[in-house]
DNA sequence: CTGGGGACGGGGCCC
DNA sequence: GGGGCCCCGTCCCCA
């Protein structure tokens, strides 16, 4: 559906903006691929003797090292060529490698015992996320940071499993939840090589799950926070490099090109300010698209000049913001993120059960209640319990035999408006329109048209859930019908109805035996709004109903020729 | 074709 | 402003 908006909606200048999630997964997973098998490697690692090829476009993007020695730098280096062999005995093997894999995997793997030695490799290369991922680990801080920390922490090993360098997003967080525990976190929006299926429930971290890569994944991971990521100002010097001038400029907003995958999914950005040319070019096409899409008009000015967008509905005064992709406007503070994702396919929240996942975690949360068997929405005539308090909803219409939604063509009633409309979408009430509404059940539309035409649909006013008869506004019993569906009950069918829903209402579960017969009952007394065969049981056969509305046609005429004829 | 269940996305309200 | 929770409309699937 919103690729269809996508490719409807063309930004400005034309330019339409189709995010491709899989994309920077699958290219991450090729190049890992290639990596281990050797190919199209222009550059080879070594340290303490050990061998390791890599790439050099991957390590200048993932190491600021790496970008200063091979001239990637803006205004830097000495053109890129000639190093094909890089000696690097200063950084341990294990750690070399660790780093290596964080670079093609977006995941660092580490063994407790090696947290140090990845801290001073990730310091040396100039891998800051890294950096300050281990330090947050360590327990220190980067001013702290120092060669006299003492030895991890018992705790700490449990977290030293496996590093994801988001880890550093929340120590710039301003989140409330400093308590909890997600310095270690699996994130979805890496996509991660290590997961090359994100289609694959197994591979996703899971709010509940605990079997993602064993990490404490407390909470779902929430891009919202990544966007912090672009805030830190961390202190990760690398001072060891042995190139002048990687100073404030860049530490302070050094990107991992694979962390900035998630600015897919929240372009607003703005905090993108802190962004310079030098970081800018570390984003990939997606984040790239994104962010010019959404560069030309400031989202948060837009917001302001679109409320209007709105429709004048009442609303409190958040800021709408505007979707980069589909252009829509998406009211209500902190929204936008959860749009976003509808873009990115991205489903954080994963049932721990079932691994089924969600796009929102308050709709894993509804989820999760199939498997706890928790159905809060009780039906106060029956047994019958639900997930939803729509589902409830949709099942007191059963109840009071309330079908709110008529077709104005062929005047046959719907419990639910989407059946309505699926009724309308196809033909089958094109031979019907013929028939009149029943007579009793129509409404005055104070005179006025149809107000929506075809797409319109006629809310019954009967409120299945009380047992209160709620005339709808503006509308009496006995109204004429000029063009609009009939549809209220009248005289002695509405005191009727009123009763029937009196006696299911007073049906508490405690005598739930004999509402079946109650039910039936009043289903009767409801008349029995059903389409075909429309027979209520008392006064009215089809053939007698077909005969008044004969007649009815009669007396009306033209009238509802015109009205039927939309 | 219809009834019913479930999922999804948007908006409002509140913290 | 961000996020949780809830409600609503809509769509899809299945019997």
């Amino acid at each position: 559906m919103y690729l269809q908006q996508v490719a409807m909606s063309p930004g400005e200048d034309g330019l339409i903006g189709i995010p491709f999630p899989e994309h920077s997964n699958e290219l991450l997973s090729h190049l890992n691929h290639q990596r281990r098998t050797g190919l199209l490697c222009d550059l080879t690692l070594t340290s303490h003797g050990a061998r390791y090829p890599t790439h050099r476009s991957v390590m200048a993007a993932v190491s600021l090292y790496f970008r200063r020695l091979f001239g990637a730098e803006e205004g830097g280096g000495e053109g890129g060529g000639g190093f094909s062999v890089c000696q690097l005995d200063c950084v341990a093997p294990d750690a070399l490698d660790a780093l290596l894999e964080f670079a093609y995997t977006a995941t660092l793997t580490i063994p407790s015992s090696g947290m140090r030695d990845v801290l001073r490799g990730a310091q040396l290369l100039g891998i800051q996320c890294v950096a300050d991922a281990c330090r947050d680990i360590l327990g220190e801080t980067a001013e702290t940071e120092g060669e006299t920390a003492e030895e991890q922490r018992p705790q700490q090993a449990a977290k030293q499993k496996a590093v994801k360098s988001e880890s550093v997003v929340e120590k710039g967080s301003r989140r409330k939840d400093k308590n909890k525990v997600k310095k270690i976190r699996p994130h979805y929006n890496n996509f991660s090589p290590l997961n090359p299926l994100p289609a694959s429930p197994a591979s996703h971290p899971s709010p509940a799950s605990e079997s993602y890569r064993s990490l404490p994944s407390t909470q779902p991971p929430s891009p919202e926070k990544e966007e912090v990521h672009f805030k830190l100002k961390q202190n990760g010097d690398p001072r060891p490099i042995k190139e002048p001038g990687i100073g404030a400029t860049l530490n302070g907003g050094f990107l991992h090109w694979s962390q900035d995958r998630p600015l897919i999914a929240h372009p607003p950005p703005i905090q993108n300010n802190k962004l310079s040319e030098d970081d800018m070019e570390g984003l990939n096409n997606d984040a790239m698209m994104m962010v010019s899409s959404s560069v030309p008009v400031s989202v948060a000015d837009r917001g302001a000049t679109t409320s209007v967008a709105g429709g004048g509905r009442k609303r409190k005064s958040q800021t709408p913001q505007q979707c980069p992709v589909c252009q829509k406007i998406i009211h209500g503070a902190g929204k936008l993120p959860r749009h976003m994702r509808t873009h990115t396919g991205e489903k954080p929240f994963q049932c721990s059960a079932c691994g089924v996942r969600f796009t929102r975690n308050d709709k894993l949360k509804i989820h999760m209640r199939k498997h706890t068997g928790e159905r809060p929405y009780t039906c106060s005539h029956c047994p019958a319990r639900f997930l939803h308090s729509y589902d409830l909803k949709n099942h007191l219409s059963l109840h009071s035999g309330a079908r709110p939604f008529e077709c104005p063509l062929c005047h046959k009633a719907f419990a639910r408006e989407d059946h309505l409309q699926r009724h309308r979408k196809g033909h089958s009430c094109l031979e019907q329109r013929t028939r009149r509404p029943r007579r009793g059940l129509e409404l005055a539309e104070d005179g006025r048209p149809d107000e929506g035409g075809m797409e319109r649909s006629s809310p019954l006013p009967f409120q299945a859930h009380s047992s209160v008869f709620h005339p709808h506004p503006g509308l009496e019993s006995g109204g004429v019908s000029v063009g609009g569906p009939p549809l209220i009950f009248a005289g002695d069918i509405k005191k009727e109805q009123s009763l029937a829903l009196q006696a299911l209402a007073h049906l508490g579960p405690q005598r739930l035996t004999g509402y079946h017969d109650f039910l039936l009952r009043g289903l009767e007394l409801l008349g029995g709004r059903k389409t075909e065969g429309e027979d209520p049981g008392r006064t009215r056969s089809p053939a007698l109903q077909r005969d008044r509305w004969a007649d009815e046609a009669e007396e009306d005429g033209g009238e509802e020729e015109a009205n039927d004829g939309e």
